[in-house]
DNA sequence: CGACATGATTGAAACGATTCATTTTTAGTA
DNA sequence: TACTAAAAATGAATCGTTTCAATCATGTCG
């Protein structure tokens, strides 16, 4: 249907070489043959065929990103960032979540195999990153999106996460609390892992707090009601009057379920803390304290280091870029802090 | 790098075609072949090179998606829909927003183009529809989502958005409300123009009332911040006593401007209405009212349609999907709602 | 036993852009 | 004018898959 090179090196007068020349390299041609087939793509509203052009190529110009899960506002900041960088570059993102699916995790990976992506960025939810060592060894850079390369063996861009679990709680104890629920899961999400950890180091530091772990499924809104409603269920003495919650989504959950029943006042019964600085954060109910980390600047930062990988080839130097996270105090810790 | 057709067929010591037979059709091919066969994909790890399936094909197995918004939680749920149905049929959905920009759809049209998209789904932007016409006389079909075809001339998913600026304003009046403030734009966004219509209808049926309309440029939670401090500044008098956003982003803005002053009581001195019952309206500052739209359900029968439109070619029916928004009332119009 | 239908397999052509070794044109110089 | 170097243009080969007309194998039936 749509017009290909040969009908506009017809239309214009010259070879298939030459418009392909036109397209790629016009320094190469003269200023009037660019001119004629300039004219003649316009009117024959050539448009490139880039199946075309990515067989011939043996690779494609998009990105293949897969995060944790696509409805959390956190990984959309993420694919916003590297979406933008990555067409800075002529490349486009092909964006997939796994959404705590071993099976559509491997599911996306082989369609990024299919469409032979020229990189991978990926939060993997597997722990086993044997996949993505076959990947790297087929040719493909593969980068690590908000997690780690404990042994330097992928470049990664994440955030310290222990670090975050760590100045979450102490912002807890400091304002007195003792008795600490960190909720969050599953386990084998390693972000979740090191909050926790981070956690584990402030409490083993303070003399009579505890923590205790309220395990989760998944890090949603939903998830977060259900364990508010564990807590309303619990009775005063083992009820804990300070929580760090994996991730802003549990957090709002977490506080709607306690809200909504009134039975328990936030801060002053249950101080509460998120982590990733969602947009909603601030005009939850109760406006969350929270962990920032630089989503877009996370973005970004991976796909840099991706276009590195692919230039580099086989001898690229693997490369570990750590953000380190911030809290923000609001009113789920702190009454009052905007007002008077 | 990877292994191709040929390479299987040389391992299992049969044709290309044979090769090509097993992964497409296997039911012309003897049972004994096929077995062969897989195994020398399984030893090669062999898989399909989509850009050279889709460039014999002349079409990619992509539909190209574009949204208004990406943050927009909405629009991701509508995604979301999208996604999966597509995927369900063998599909995937290339995710675009224009954010605003009338270059960025623009842009995003042509990748499709380049892309060869199975089909293309949109929320346009553009109110001049003639990009959309030119692509489906090049045999793309084209839906329009979250929006309707005035004139039925492409099939269009969407919600009836005069009917909830209808239902909106109403019930602020039902409240007792007369100064009712319109929040957003552009005015070149049909959505925005729609639910204008229906507020000012309603409007215009009841004595007393008024209604201003307070232009934004997006429909984000900032500039609701932004509107929010205008209403803050305006003195008593002309200052509304009920709201209806334009969306949920934009309710929530406003609603945290009024919130951290501290000034003005929601919803005791002005009630807010929303749109969109994007998950976090719930879990708002003041739970939020608003307007529902089944927005995965919106993505799932978008799809649904763009297969039907796809399968019949030349001689597709146009459909016209209309759902029926939903008010849903929370404490930002109706004071403890779900406590006693 | 031979003719024939049916089933299975083959292999060359096609899709459209890019590349690059080769040829043609142009411009500059003696 | 003749010759040469540089610039410009050419076109065949290539990427990997699918398709389809043609060929080959197998078994059936008269």
């Amino acid at each position: 249907m749509a017009a290909s090179v040969k009908e506009v090196a017809a239309e214009a007068g010259v070879s298939v070489g030459t418009v392909s020349n036109v397209l790629n390299r016009p320094e190469v041609v003269s200023e009037r043959t660019v001119t004629k087939v300039t004219a003649a793509i316009e009117k024959l509203g050539f448009v490139r065929n880039d199946a075309a052009r990515q067989l011939r190529a043996g690779h494609s110009r998009h990105f293949g990103l897969m995060v944790l899960d696509s409805r959390n506002p956190f990984f959309m900041d993420v694919t916003q960032g590297a979406q933008h960088r990555a067409l800075e570059n002529g490349y486009t993102v092909l964006m997939g979540s796994s959404d705590d699916s071993l099976t559509t995790e491997e599911q996306l990976l082989d369609l990024f195999d299919e469409q032979r992506v020229a990189g991978v960025l990926i939060s993997p939810l597997h722990n086993d990153l044997s996949r993505l060592w076959k990947i790297r060894e087929a040719g493909t850079p593969v980068v690590l999106v908000d997690r780690g390369s404990a042994d330097r063996s992928f470049s990664s861009v994440s955030v310290d996460d222990v670090e975050g679990g760590r100045i979450a709680v102490q912002h807890l104890v400091d304002l007195g609390r003792k008795n600490i629920a960190f909720v969050g899961g599953p386990q084998s999400i390693e972000q979740v892992q090191h909050r926790l950890e981070g956690a584990q180091s402030v409490i083993a530091g303070t003399v009579d707090a505890v923590l205790q772990h309220m395990m989760t499924k998944q890090l949603t809104v939903m998830e977060g009601r259900r364990v508010g409603e564990q807590i309303l269920a619990m009775d005063a003495a083992e009820r804990p009057d300070g929580i760090f919650a994996a991730n802003d989504l549990l957090a709002l959950g977490i506080l709607q379920a306690l809200v909504m029943s009134g039975d328990l006042l936030v801060p002053k019964d249950i101080a509460l803390v998120g982590y990733d600085n969602i947009d909603f954060a601030e005009s939850a109910v109760v406006p969350l304290t929270t962990i920032r980390q630089p989503a877009e600047e996370i973005g970004r930062t991976a796909v840099d280091v991706l276009l590195r990988e692919a230039e580099a080839g086989e001898d690229a130097v693997r490369e570990q870029f750590v953000f380190t996270p911030k809290l923000v105090i609001r009113e789920s810790t702190v009454p009052d802090s905007n007002k008077n």
